[in-house]
DNA sequence: ATCGAGGTAAACAGGTCTGTTCACATATAT
DNA sequence: ATATATGTGAACAGACCTGTTTACCTCGAT
């Protein structure tokens, strides 16, 4: 059931989420800032869990979105728009109070691959996945599929180094990286 | 000071923070794990938090050995060996009850870079960039500095695409794009 | 033989956590 | 005007958490 209340309660759990981790906010917390019931959020979802995994689900289509926006515009060529990523994701470490992804601290603290949470995650990931697949297959590359799974792990090590050493250069590697075997695939 | 009961402890503390995570593993689970008093604990550590640091030093210390003695026995060349890193990497995914990176997971739980924790997590990362540095410099590769980064990006990412999507073949993947990235430099 | 260091056991204090109960408010659509 | 759905507030239960206190044990070195 939509309802303004729900809606406002994930986007302010998937903010806390994202800042300080799963295990470490709070229902309370949750919804002492969202300015909710504890009832309203009981009445939409069975257990934090589901809240969890609501909250994924919209900051995933958040986070694809604005993925696809960025480098849509950056630039016009399927080719180059695989790089672009790279681009975006250097705007978004350079942002102040980059925190790392909060997909990647789902999979960490739900580290079962079967658990709901996890799995909420690993869609989210999956779609960055066809988002590179979708443009190296336009851009008529070799071996599209794999491409794109190498350009995924260098977006994974970009966000992971970026939020260790808090080191935005990481997207530049990743893109300088990415640049050389995306031309090994031309 | 050390002690035996300090060592197991630490041990203990260690795989448990692996398994489950650290804000999901509680103090009482790891001493009955242990067999060791709670008096203990608190006299050798002031926290909880000074114990997961001294768990993430210990693992970090035999992680690198590990890694080291998989890739130098694997290969000879400094080069060789920059790629065998990745083959080791895919011993480790392959093992069963393989549950991600307990430093990825320090970092993730324990974002903010100032934290110790997440310092001592960092800290193990910069251990692996070192060795792979010290291979990229052997090797004399071109700007070995920038290659081992961007090593340490395929390394990161290869772990959490293995974890996210229990797809330990996230190893060869990356050991493909390593290939290519180090012709680059060749 | 005695002293001190290290370890033990168990209870305790004080928080915080998720999730429930229940009585009440509001607002909309019929 | 009244029924229905949605939300509120506050107290409560029960579990779990970190860290402390206290009394006791054991054993090796002096």
């Amino acid at each position: 059931m939509p309802s303004p209340k729900r809606d406002h309660l994930v986007d302010t759990a998937a903010a806390l989420f994202q800042r300080d981790g799963f295990h470490a906010t709070g229902i309370d917390t949750i919804l002492a800032e969202a300015g909710v019931a504890k009832m309203t959020l009981y009445n939409h979802f069975k257990s934090k869990d589901e809240l969890i995994v609501a909250a994924l689900e919209v900051e995933g289509a958040r986070y694809i979105a604005w993925l696809r926006g960025r480098a849509d515009s950056l630039a016009e060529e399927p080719g180059e728009r695989l790089l672009a990523i790279f681009d975006a994701l250097e705007e978004w470490f350079e942002r102040e109070g980059f925190n790392g992804c909060v997909f990647m601290k789902a999979a960490c603290e739900y580290g079962p691959v079967t658990n709901p949470v996890h799995a909420a995650a690993a869609a989210q990931k999956r779609a960055v996945f066809d988002y590179m697949l979708e443009n190296a297959t336009s851009a008529r590359l070799k071996d599209p599929r794999n491409l794109a799974q190498q350009l995924l792990l260098l977006h994974e090590g970009a966000i992971a180094v970026a939020h260790e050493f808090g080191a935005p250069i990481a997207a530049r590697q990743a893109k300088r990286a990415a640049a050389v075997v995306i031309e090994d695939a031309g």
